[in-house]
DNA sequence: TAGATTGTTAATCGATTAACAATC
DNA sequence: TAGATTGTTAATCGATTAACAATC
């Protein structure tokens, strides 16, 4: 890929819709689309044709004048920016329903997830088979990390333990954390975190529903 | 509540911030809080008090010059802003990993939800009892919402399905739709859709990991 | 009263869209 | 070539922040 050197801070809300982008474009790629024009995608996904493109600029010159873009190559492109060729060695923290729905969410390996080890602090759960992997005590937790090389780190505990727990991610070595915890944690300039409050989609679901 | 005449096109930017404030504002409620400053409020919630002060105007005048706002109270605000009062009668279509995990999910029944029937194809799971209930099968949804008030339908099957359940689910009269399949599904001018495609969250990770 | 802090106005900043020259 | 569609510039629109008069 060529990144462009002149537009290197690429805005947010741009970073927002590269998921998007990527899930239309590997549906496309599945259903055997060869091509298509910013106006079609963008119609596609309820944007704007001007927004697609502009977006797409950040990144590089990917289409062509008077054709389009050809889909294969584009979500090659797409897989490219967001990082997913690569394999990720994964710890799930916290295995109540949320973290087992996760790691047995369908996207997951086929995003490059590799689950390596999962943690809980329930003594109840030690040993119990999920993934094909044994539940450890969260103990072992940062001695995993030391004698592994893990890149992410999963946190799918009750909010409180939740920075306790990604501080010991962060000292253990990994490069980026995904929280499903209530209570948004902290990572460093060495540590991407991705807080995702699932819960917060039903509040603005209600808002909707007494404003509509 | 008070809504003031003048203002009442609220900005989206604005909504998506309204269940960040109930969490904060439920936290401190609980921790006994009497009264904070926007200031302080906004600090604990890494953004600015002009924003802060900024959203609530679109909704009334909750504090008093020289004092700040009563935590309590600024906390009723938000649940009766978001609709939280109220209790919402629920189904769930589609009981795999993630279905699991939603409604055994905390926040749930605490911020009003009722689930009064799931449902899945698959003929196996018929019978089998999640959160008190048995399920059900998906054929026999429309029937169900025929006979009873539901507000909420929660879809949590494959992308391929989501919006043909959608359609059954507003032909039978809920009012909201929360959509986790990875597939965004439409909604009506009476129904409003929620889509929540926590796979996205993973993908930004990954950019954030990669460009970092 | 004096100090603190609100709600709101105006200025700034960022994101989206329209328009079009370049060119396949 | 003529038609289509890109990548980019400039204009518009919306969101955030700074500043402050009002007032508890």
């Amino acid at each position: 890929m060529i990144l462009r050197p002149g537009k290197v801070i690429v805005p947010s809300a741009v970073i927002r819709r590269l998921p998007m982008y990527y899930r239309y474009l590997r549906a496309m790629t599945e259903k055997g689309v060869e091509r298509i024009s910013s106006k079609a995608l963008s119609e596609e996904m309820n944007i704007t044709s001007s927004q697609l493109r502009q977006d797409l600029s950040y990144f590089g010159e990917f289409g062509q004048q008077g054709y389009g873009y050809k889909v294969p190559e584009l979500y090659r492109v797409m897989c490219d920016i967001l990082g997913i060729e690569k394999q990720y060695g994964t710890v799930l923290v916290g295995v109540g329903n949320l973290g087992r729905a996760i790691i047995n969410y369908d996207g997951f390996s086929k995003r490059g997830l590799e689950v390596m080890a999962v943690f809980d602090n329930k003594p109840l759960l030690y040993g119990e088979v999920v993934c094909g992997m044994p539940i450890k005590p969260v103990s072992q937790l940062y001695e995993f990390l030391c004698n592994n090389m893990v890149d992410i780190g999963i946190i799918a505990t009750p909010a409180k333990s939740a920075q306790d727990i990604a501080e010991v991610l962060i000292k253990g070595g990994v490069k980026g954390i995904w929280n499903f915890a209530p209570q948004p944690v902290l990572g460093n300039e060495h540590v991407v975190v991705e807080n995702t409050h699932f819960g917060d989609g039903l509040l603005k679901l209600f808002y909707g529903m007494k404003h509509n």
